[in-house]
DNA sequence: ACTGCGCAAGAGCACCGCTCTCGTCCGTGA
DNA sequence: TCACGGACGAGAGCGGTGCTCTTGCGCAGT
């Protein structure tokens, strides 16, 4: 383990930024499905086969595509959510999900990657799910410290086992019935965001930023912020 | 225009479904990316250049498997919402939205097909949007003949038209602010079936009959049903 | 019976992911 | 210092894809 790296190593590891930038871009431009080993090796003036000595195969480059994108759209979200002086709960989770919302807008290409339908074959492995977690997770520490609103009703046994498995993966202190609930505004708000890309709002709320507004409000309602 | 079709015609229309099932059954099996114009035509001992006598591209073929999908998802919406003697609006949403997860587990390429990621380049016609918006109508029109909760508040400007436009495509006697909210219900049924298909719920709520059942019942409480 | 059109087949083009081989040049241990 | 092993890039090649063009056949209407 060399304290400075070699001319091959410092090569490597350029060239390794090189390809995985020109695969963003034509990430970005053209979509998943679209994107080639094969072009991605032209933009760098490579041959196609010198690429797998950087990525064993498509899907690793694309596997590290998405983890950038679930960082990038974590950072987003993180960012929007944190706590400040001043700024509210619900401030938080509104700004933390119009972010999430603004970050797919801009990249729709990336948010399709990570939270559409998964390209066929494909399978995430832990590296993925993890970075997947981070936006979730922080939206539901905006719900830390919150206590249950019905704390004498029964939670069913399948959502809490849900919410305590969520709970061990990172939820401070929020009551497993309010983690059900951030769950379902999860997931509400992917769908809000995938209609809104996938063109599911087309001829409705096209263009949708009131309704996604309007959307998030009442999600926020729904958790009582 | 024959009134009785020469066998030329007969042919070409069985060969047309039999191109369609091969289809389906490849779709079904492997998915969209997977559908390729070549195996289907080896799985009929054709040439795959006959193919395109039928269908003139594989974006073609898909649209038919797109316009099939959406027409069996709504089939089996409508049949679950339809009013009967005896079943609550409620019942009816719930039962409605139950079938539409149901069969969206029963069928996961064919439902990624239609409300996941679009395929990149593929641009939906008015076939696909007209197919596309009879389940949420026939959920929509579940409403028919509630009142506004909130008859007094103001509805904002874009989302009044939104539900105008909404209520031009089939919504009957259904209040503005009832369309908005069944519309961001939509969005979240869509959220919360995508979500347990596309694997973003893995290592949470996995069986996830009983958070999507939860959600269901969540959804007919905010819709005041 | 003849003619023309619908049809299926095959070859072919440009692209894809991926593998293998081959010459080269760098980094390291002797 | 030098030799050797290993990392490297290039190129050819395999089997796959969507799609086009040409060719020949057989049915259908005049």
């Amino acid at each position: 383990m060399p304290a400075v790296p070699t001319a091959r190593e410092r090569a490597r590891r350029e060239l390794t930024a090189d390809i995985l930038e020109a695969a963003r871009r034509q990430l970005a431009e053209s979509g998943a499905a679209a994107l080639s080993v094969r072009a991605v090796a032209r933009e760098l003036g490579l041959a196609s086969s010198a690429l797998y000595r950087y990525f064993a195969t498509r899907d690793e480059l694309l596997t590290a595509l998405i983890v950038e994108a679930y960082g990038d759209l974590a950072d987003a979200v993180e960012a929007a959510a944190a706590p400040r002086r001043g700024r509210s709960r619900r401030a938080r989770f509104t700004g933390g999900c119009r972010a999430l919302r603004a970050w797919a807008v801009e990249h729709p290409h990336e948010y399709a990657l990570v939270h559409g339908s998964p390209v066929p074959g494909y399978r995430g492995d832990e590296r993925t799910t993890a970075a997947g977690a981070r936006a979730p997770l922080a939206l539901l520490a905006v719900l830390d410290g919150l206590e249950d609103p019905a704390p004498v009703a029964r939670l069913e046994p399948r959502l809490a086992e849900g919410a305590s498995r969520i709970a061990a993966a990172g939820a401070g202190a929020v009551p497993p019935r309010l983690v059900v609930a951030a769950a379902q505004c999860w997931t509400a708000l992917l769908g809000l965001v995938s209609s809104e890309l996938f063109g599911q709002l087309a001829n409705t709320f096209d263009p949708a930023d009131a309704f996604a507004d309007a959307t998030i409000e009442a999600l926020a309602d729904r958790l009582g912020l």
